[in-house]
DNA sequence: CTGATACTGAACCATATGGTTCAGTATGCT
DNA sequence: AGCATACTGAACCATATGGTTCAGTATCAG
């Protein structure tokens, strides 16, 4: 069985928590980009965007490396297959109940027939 | 294509940021429970849980309902498809761009091998 | 009616978040 | 050298978060 490391989902899924972040993400799985063109992407100042950029690398979904002046970042090394996975567990526990549940409506509804259906 | 909304991302990822929340959707896919039951659980006051809970709410991750003294807890009406979606889109651009690293990678030491191994 | 239970809401607190501005430092260009 | 570029760090701000306590309200049990 997987373990989840809690401190590990916590700083990704924070990270993920936020559009421009979001957005950094996507723009990065196009191609690598500098902090500068990350910034006029979303509209918003540099330092700003560091902030952002820090958050996405403590989360470990984004490597950056500074060449002479300029920080180019990209993706990796995390690919999210952790969080995936937990999504993934939690929406099988989710469906087999929500399948219950409609087992427990037809049931309902097959009784409500065979009784005749109910006055309003 | 679908069409992520942003604001619903960013309720249900901010919602699965917090272990305590996490903890909360685990126990709720086991069996319905009270906000005390939950406030037990995580050894928190009650107020402090129906925070969570108002939280997983916002984010469609729960339902609740008050009958009597009691509100229950319950999974839904949202199962996480979304933010499922959203991340394993993410992991495949992410994969292919990982993949061609890989052949680069490949491909420089073919060209290594070929020009035989360099000195340390 | 009385008391216990289950929640709710307001107020407060410390810390985090997402943004800014301003003042640097380091690097590249001419 | 001298200027422009690219980032960095500190300080500040408003708001949100995760928790608490305290003072209710509503319901159930006897």
């Amino acid at each position: 069985m997987v373990q989840y490391q809690a401190a590990d989902l916590d700083a990704s899924f924070a990270a993920l928590a936020d559009a421009t972040r979001r957005g950094v993400l996507e723009q990065l799985g196009r191609a690598e980009a500098s902090i500068t063109e990350l910034a006029e992407t979303f509209r918003i100042t540099l330092t700003g965007m560091k902030k952002h950029v820090v958050v996405l690398e403590r989360a470990g979904l984004v490597t950056t490396e500074k060449i002479g002046r300029v920080r180019t970042c990209r993706l990796g090394p995390r690919d999210l297959e952790e969080e995936a996975a937990w999504i993934e567990h939690r929406r099988q526990l989710w469906n087999a109940r929500f399948d219950a549940l409609d087992d427990v409506v037809r049931d309902l509804k097959r009784k409500e027939t065979a009784n005749g259906p109910k006055k309003r």
